[in-house]
RNA sequence: GCCCCAGUAGCUCAGUAGGAUAGAGCGACGGUUUCCUAAACCGUAGGUCACAGGUUCAAGUCCUGUCUGGGGUACCA
């Protein structure tokens, strides 16, 4: 437990003691960094006291500056209307946060704050019938990045994907291979299996704008397939393979893990069973075209077929299954869903049903709706081709990395030449994706959006490398002798102030499932320190304990990038 | 039509329970390298936080309306 939190412990007792009639959760006591150096380290508002006292905010500032007892690390007490500020005693400060994050390495930030929580994360979720896009890529960060976050919090994480691996979209592939594959392979061919199959997906699509027979005879196989016909079964495995062979080569170059993977196809009936039962209790009907209906109305969501006429089951005929197996299977208290905000209304739809239907943890399931990428000429869609592709986008941004580090690296080749390109493209894209607010909406210009200056993954990472050859270069300094006697100046302090603040920032991304705020946190703190390296020197200050105490700080902010960068999925490279 | 979401600097975005003087990066202009990695650092210009009301001691943040953009409203997922 870092400093900021022992003085927000010990004033809230001390609050307590000058207040009597507050109690325990009756306030929040956050500890701020101050926005003015000069007035303050770290500082609170005293609004929400002063509401519960129904008294003004100044005259409780004034009470508590004179009558709380501080400790002596506090230097000094300033009141700037109803904030509260704090100066501490810097060589104290200092100390305590260096030799703190030297002593937890990459452990520094761990909360409790998630005991307890046991969560089931569902992303990815890819179809099976085309490669995944820069959408895909933007689910699969955000995935990876909130279990980081949610584990180093303290929860358990259960990731999953689930894959929709059956239905009419995936039968258009199928039919198009069948009518126009001529037995090619993704062997004999030499394309990426996922890439393969999309193709005929996009073929289907054009060819069925001029022959209305064909969506005919794709609602056939469907039947087929829902039937167990061996042959549209046979058909379906193979390209299904393909196409898996595929997404696991993306997964693994992105880093994307799953404890678990689901497939509709394995889901799909019981789902039905669900529906059917949903029908036997009145909770649904059945129309004049024999579809089976749940009439949403009274909640604004109109009226929702669950099962079509034929019997075959739709999207959230499967999601229904689903939902309840993972309740099934695993002890949670919570399933999260990935899912991009076009589907807000299945999503909302998808839990009324749950509720309807009686299942006591329908309250339980949370969707986590991220924006939309779009290019510049519009929405990205599959079925007409026009998409940023995942692969490609990775080769496109490594070719562009290898070009940086030839530029500045001349011994850096070969291999050590391929990863370390390869860490520093993907570092663009990831950080360019997360940084921005789950929510909202992308604007991906290509040309523009992806760089390796500025506010970007290969900045954070350059500030990495940076204090690695400090370290690597620091012989005689250890952590055992670090002295921080000499430490103290306003770009030392800024930085120690930051490093305080991790902890915080984790919990506050992990509570609000924002990834961004993490990403903005590094950046700050790699500006910090960037601006400490350039303003004064570590190596060569001249004065043997002032180098010891800016190598232990420099490490400390090493340990920090690093496992900040850990977490959205991001490697720190030694050098680069 | 109805429902949902967004609108902050030329562009891309931050802005943490409503709280301290609205911040970055890119782009523009100007500067810094015999010295630990210049993928860096510093400076200048650029904002009626879409618009109009309202709530509040306090609004970019909450409420209402308008405008603009996006998504959804399928036997697609």
């Amino acid at each position: 437990m870092n400093i900021i939190y022992k003085f927000e412990d010990y004033l809230k007792k001390e609050i307590k003691r000058i207040y009597p009639d507050i109690r325990d959760d009756d306030f929040f006591l956050n500890l701020e960094l101050s926005p003015d150096t000069e007035e303050g380290d770290f500082g609170f508002g005293c609004f929400g006291i002063a509401k519960l006292l129904k008294k003004n905010p100044q005259d409780i500032t004034e009470n508590l500056s004179e009558s709380i007892s501080f400790p002596p690390y506090i230097e000094k007490v300033i009141k700037r209307g109803p904030y509260l500020n704090f100066i501490f005693d810097k060589r104290f400060l200092i100390e305590e946060t260096v030799s703190g994050i030297l002593k937890e390495g990459s452990l520094y930030g761990e909360s409790k704050w998630g005991e307890g929580k046991r969560i089931l994360m569902e992303y990815s979720s890819p179809n099976t019938n085309k490669p995944q896009h820069l959408g895909h890529i933007r689910n699969n960060l955000l995935g990876m990045t909130l279990s980081n976050l949610l584990e180093k919090a303290g929860c358990k994480v259960v990731k999953i994907n689930l894959i929709n691996d059956r239905g009419i979209h995936i039968c258009k592939s199928m039919l198009a291979y069948k009518l126009w594959g001529n037995s090619k392979t993704p062997e004999n061919t030499g394309k990426k299996g996922d890439n393969f199959v999309g193709d005929y997906y996009v073929m289907f699509e054009k060819k069925a704008k001029e022959d209305e027979k064909l969506i005919v005879q794709v609602q056939e196989m469907l039947k087929k397939w829902e039937e167990g016909d061996k042959e549209t079964i046979e058909l379906w495995k193979r390209m299904n393979s393909w196409v898996y062979e595929g997404f696991n080569e993306t997964y693994k170059r992105l880093g994307a893990e799953f404890d678990k993977i689901y497939y509709e196809s394995e889901t799909y009936k019981l789902g039905k069973e669900i529906v059917l039962k949903g029908l036997e209790d009145s909770m649904c009907y059945k129309n004049d075209k024999g579809e089976i209906v749940i009439d949403l109305s009274e909640k604004g969501l109109g009226e929702k077929v669950l099962l079509r006429g034929d019997g075959t089951s739709i999207y959230i005929t499967q999601d229904i299954g689903n939902a309840k197996l993972r309740f099934d299977e695993y002890d949670i208290n919570s399933s999260i869903y990935i899912v991009a905000s076009e589907q807000n209304y299945h999503f909302q739809v998808l839990f009324e049903v749950l509720r309807r239907f009686g299942f006591e943890w329908a309250d339980q399931c949370y969707h986590l709706s991220y924006g939309m990428v779009y290019l510049p000429e519009g929405k990205m869609k599959s079925r007409e081709g026009t998409v940023v592709d995942a692969d490609n986008l990775m080769d496109e941004l490594k070719f562009m990395a290898e070009a940086e580090v030839k530029k500045r690296a001349r011994d850096i080749e070969g291999e050590q030449l391929e990863n370390i390109s390869e860490i520093i493209g993907l570092s663009a894209l990831k950080f360019y994706v997360l940084k921005i607010h789950p929510s909202k909406d992308i604007n991906f210009n290509p040309v523009e959006s992806l760089s390796f200056e500025g506010d970007t993954g290969p900045y954070i990472q350059y500030t990495h490398a940076r204090v690695s050859s400090l370290l690597r270069k620091s012989g005689m300094y250890g952590d055992d002798l670090a002295i921080f006697t000499k430490l103290g100046n306003k770009e030392e302090i800024n930085i120690v102030k930051n490093l305080l603040n991790f902890p915080k920032i984790l919990i506050s991304s992990a509570e609000n499932y924002n990834p961004s705020r993490l990403a903005n946190y590094l950046l700050e703190l790699a500006k910090r320190y960037n601006k400490f390296y350039h303003d004064h020197s570590v190596l060569n200050s001249g004065d043997e304990e002032l180098t010891s105490g800016r190598v232990a700080l420099s490490k400390s902010v090493g340990i920090v990038i690093k496992e900040g960068l850990r977490i959205l999925g991001i490697v720190a490279p030694e050098r680069m």
